[in-house]
DNA sequence: TTGTAGGCGTTATCAG
DNA sequence: CTGATAACGCCTACAA
């Protein structure tokens, strides 16, 4: 590897000269700068991120912990963090868990030996010793989405509540009586305020909320098909159903196939998270869309400024949006 | 920060002692272990990973570079990696560029500058000097998917040109004689292989290709809905469509439907790269499923061997496969 | 404006 | 089996 005192050597100065003039330093000469960049050239010389990391105390590496790249959600949370990240000259390091508390383990270790100079994390909210971990350790930290119980961190989320209010009360105003909701872990607070979202929306129908029809806890394309599948069988099944997020939607969609019932005409469905290929489905899904993509540039944000030096910053919640498809029509439309 | 020196402080020892007892050396005492170890407990310390580096000359950050995380093609080839690579306690750094030659740039010089172990890419082909960069530069490098014109590196990729055969070979047999290709960039090697199959399935079956059928160097969802537009104009229209891509198949989609066509009594759709939404969509579509998964673990499996010091390392070709569901049917069919 | 020298935290070599 | 000590490559006071 070549080194900056071959740079040094080859340009007639010293080391402490290579960086300034490199760093563009203004207490350089033009002359000297130019002799110093036209050696580093020469040699191809490119600083070790490493030593420089060492030697500053900082890294250039910001980390993204997400449950699963796979899901687009989180896809597009990692394309926004990396492009604001980019602009910054940062990396990204990305820990996609699939729930493995092991994985959790180890990038905890991460951003404690000073690999990562911050980190922008969504964690499942269910291992405490990880959330533990976390919250005692040092170093820059943003949650997104959700904010795991006793975490005391600077969130950007979306403003679930109101929206599921808003999406649900379109159902009530077609005439559902009987809506369900595919509801998430009970922990999840992104998962208790869109399920008082839709209570208000029933509150504000004057219409009571059957709580056989909420179904908690349940997460991914099986928890959404088992739970689709149960309020399917139910002697009074529901005539519209609200799905916690995408996964849980491409589940309940199965079961519903399944059961050769029609969407719209059998059942209604509204999901949370917009997905590409909702346009295509039959029938068209009506989705609430969550500006993944923006939370993600608002997360490197926040971290940046966090690193910068920033010590105290506000939440902050990105407004979703209702996009209405083919799948919400009056119980029993022919 | 708590260092090795205070741990070694506290347990009475040298800093040399703590590193071997932390690491199990056999050549250190049970005893003195133990209290090594209950130090660094106590003292909550954590080796930084950086100085580790430094001192080691090597990181255990794995980087992939990928044209964009979102694609869900990609995303499943980054938990592949990232998978295999924290079993080995590699973290990722996922670098999505967006096609932006910038984006590329940057990475070029972190594989330069130290901080990455080694990096498996899917480049865009395009760039010229990001590949030439590649090319020169050091470390272990594993190319996924396709090999950039004049890389000299080992490949992850799959059996384009067979699988594609067999598949376009089904439409054949259906009666088509009609068949549309949306292809890719000419100069990506998987766009010559996924057409090569193209043209040996026509020959197996004593036709010929109408090459005004084959529309060349379409790319993304707009790609494929312009390239489907026209096809969908010409005189004497396709019967059926063989999609490069999983976007480009998206884009194809959507021009159908805009054009108020039925799949697949007026036009048959064959995708490449299955999509966990083509079950539900209206058809479901019949799509040639690559092991993208199994390539992300390969080519963490490839990297880890050649950062371990193996020098060369063969080609891998993984098997996809044709999934049947409802896009396909003979022409005309009703 | 430029050079000297010490330090960043680990690991590894070489004695003891 | 354990301890000093010299790298690793860069940055930054401080001095000139």
């Amino acid at each position: 590897m070549t080194g900056i005192r071959d740079v040094a050597r080859l340009a007639g100065v010293s080391t402490a000269t290579v960086t300034r003039a490199l760093r563009d330093d203004a207490s350089v000469t033009a002359a000297t700068k130019a002799r110093v960049k036209v050696a580093a050239a020469r040699l191809d010389y490119v600083p070790s991120a490493v030593a420089r990391a060492l030697s500053q105390g900082r890294s250039n590496l910001l980390g993204l912990f997400v449950p699963d790249i796979v899901n687009p959600f989180y896809a597009q949370v990692a394309q926004g963090l990396e492009d604001r990240a980019a602009e910054a000259r940062y990396h990204c390091v990305i820990v996609s868990s699939h729930l493995d508390p092991e994985r959790e383990r180890h990038l905890v270790t991460s951003i404690q030996d000073g690999t990562l100079a911050g980190l922008a994390a969504t964690t499942v909210g269910t291992d405490e010793a990880f959330t533990a971990a976390l919250s005692g350790k040092r170093g820059p930290l943003v949650l997104v989405d959700r904010r795991p119980r006793g975490i005391k961190a600077p969130l950007v989320r979306t403003n679930n509540r109101k929206i599921t209010r808003d999406a649900v009360g379109r159902l009530l105003g077609l005439g559902h009586t009987r809506i369900a909701m595919i509801s998430g872990p009970r922990d999840f607070d992104t998962a208790s305020q869109r399920l008082s979202g839709f209570r208000l929306a029933h509150r504000d129908a004057n219409r009571t909320v059957d709580e056989d029809l909420v179904r908690h806890g349940h997460l991914g394309e099986s928890g959404g098909f088992t739970a689709m599948r149960e309020l399917i069988a139910m002697p009074s099944r529901p005539t519209a159903v609200f799905c916690f997020n995408n996964l849980v939607t491409v589940g309940a969609l199965n079961a519903i196939r399944e059961a050769r019932l029609k969407i719209p005409t059998d059942m209604s469905v509204l999901a949370f998270d917009d997905m590409s290929l909702f346009p295509l489905v039959d029938p068209p899904i009506t989705a609430i869309a969550q500006p993944a993509y923006e939370m993600g540039l608002t997360a490197a944000d926040m971290l940046l400024r966090l690193i910068d030096g920033e010590t105290t910053l506000p939440d902050i919640v990105l407004p979703s949006t209702l996009i209405m498809r083919d799948s919400l029509a009056p119980p029993g439309f022919t």
